[in-house]
DNA sequence: CTTGACATTCCAGTGACTGGAGAGTTTATG
DNA sequence: CATAAACTCTCCAGTCACTGGAATGTCAAG
């Protein structure tokens, strides 16, 4: 008994908060396809391809490239790739996110710091001026 | 009396962590104009711009375009605007920043979740293989 | 004084969408 | 039931932010 949660193409992007454009862009480039189609023509979405999506919105909002994501969905879905190829690969994009939370966090305190050392007033001498002099 | 830390652009790219063929197409758009030429028409940078292609980096890194980044480079240039228009903006990108690093942990959490289920060894039964069924 | 690694400009190509035309389908309302 | 709005489809062209490559010039080491 298959979870009947079926989807028109613009609910599936919602759910996964992307534009019907790009989740038809992914089925074009068989990195997610539709469960089916009506009998108009019509994709059809499930839980299963909504995960994917989601899980792509993110890693994609985080500089994974196609190629990368594909590597990465491939992993729940090749059941010939042995358990510690997936692992790795896995792990090795750990790895990638946890420098990019680092890199980020830079990022964070670089701008909080200025906003810190800016008062706020209406006066133009704001510290965050002179920050890259 | 100026630091005279002058740098080629291969220098300033290394220095930055971009290459030089961003770095120099950041100077054809206007975004980070070189501080000026050697006589034979090489670009030369120092201090100020490498600080800026720092931070220009790591905002596109996590997907601030080039619009957004030029305007918060003006932020830094602009003595016209009051400190408090400054603030508001520099606020406004925090947020932005906040929320993506909390995406950024749904991603880590979402991968580290199937790495702590697989046990890694030879079989191709890993629970990462079934977790998108 | 040549070799090789740099630099320049300019133009074409890429990755990942994104917009829009033209045509068919579904749904809400008179 | 008719019609209009709102959705869907395909296909092709455009955009953004680079990126590669050709043709040419410059500079430092041997």
């Amino acid at each position: 008994m298959s979870s009947d949660s079926a989807m028109n193409i613009s609910a599936a992007a919602t759910a996964a908060g992307l534009s019907t454009k790009t989740v038809r862009y992914y089925a074009d480039i068989g990195l997610v396809e539709a469960a089916g189609r009506t009998d108009a023509g019509y994709r059809v979405y499930d839980e299963r391809e909504i995960r994917k999506l989601i899980f792509l919105r993110r890693a994609r909002e985080f500089g994974f490239s196609i190629d990368d994501c594909r590597e990465l969905l491939s992993l729940y879905e090749d059941t010939d790739r042995s358990s510690g190829d997936v692992k790795q690969i896995a792990l090795r994009r750990l790895a990638d996110i946890r420098e990019k939370q680092s890199e980020l966090q830079c990022l964070h305190d670089n701008l909080a710091q200025l906003v810190d050392a800016c008062n706020g007033d209406q006066r133009p001498d704001c510290p965050i001026i002179s920050y890259f002099g």
